[in-house]
DNA sequence: AATCTACATTATAATAATTCTAAACTGTTG
DNA sequence: CAACAGTTTAGAATTATTATAATGTAGATT
């Protein structure tokens, strides 16, 4: 879909200059049709199999903190030992497979906007997250141990 | 309230030997009016002020998670480089505020409940929580930068 | 096109949270 | 009270992330 010179044109108006480390990680991250999680280590994995050179680790970190910055990242909120981003910046929900630590959207309709009657005084609002763990329903397998 | 023999027998009662390390923990988590939010750092502070020996960190690790493994304690997910526990291990939400890095319970009236109306086929739900991330509401105080 | 400069990248070190290890210690059972 | 399994401990190891400081480079200026 998008080219290359569309996204150094796209991280210029961002203010960002378009290395070729960026405009890898754009084509990395965004050149696809479905948004999807991972942890930075997913992303360098992806990243050292569609190239021959390396990105430093440094830059993988920075950038995805730059688009961050930019909306074009959510950081997604799990209790683990890693951060998720999501390239899907909209407002939604998030299941979390405990059985495969994987992250998946939550289809805007299955579930009912979340109603606060009461928020704290002199605070606003910056998101409303709902994280839904789930594990596998095997009735049957027992466990050894 | 509790007095530690209680908790002696409370652990004893979990298959947990009382040894005076979880003794102590027990009274410094467990020995209040209301329930509250730590981190494994501000519970190290919290038992080295009322105590003369120290408990190693890495008992206090392997503490915290057995309580929480028993279902004394519950973990809270937030995007954050550090683990946040509860005393309070029913179901309820919470606020977290961005300023402060201060986490505070949803009065359980103040949310509706969550409704889920699709789940992922074959997995079973083990929590749904709310984190709704607030900030101060200045809108006369401006930023400089 | 050569030069300049602020912004970027990089390898590496540093930090921080957490887990592992292996030796010493201690409740509990017989 | 002896024995053993479960615990604690200090410190090392691991993992995720950030900081550092030298080198590289995009884009403006000459």
């Amino acid at each position: 879909m998008a080219k290359n010179c569309n996204f150094i044109e796209k991280l210029r108006e961002l203010g960002l200059r378009p290395t070729k480390q960026r405009v890898k990680m754009c084509e990395v991250l965004f050149n696809r049709e479905k948004t999807f999680h991972f942890t930075i280590n997913d992303l360098v994995k992806m990243i050292s199999e569609e190239m021959n050179e390396k990105i430093s680790l440094a830059t993988v970190y920075n950038t995805v903190h730059a688009f961050e910055k930019k909306g074009y990242l959510k950081e997604i909120s799990i209790n683990s030992d890693k951060s998720y981003f999501d390239t899907n910046t909209s407002v939604h929900h998030h299941f979390y497979d405990e059985d495969t630590h994987e992250l998946i959207d939550c289809d805007e309709n299955d579930i009912d906007p979340v109603n606060i009657k009461k928020n704290i005084t002199g605070k606003k609002i910056n998101s409303v997250e709902v994280l839904v763990k789930v594990e596998s329903d095997n009735q049957n397998q027992k466990k050894f141990n």
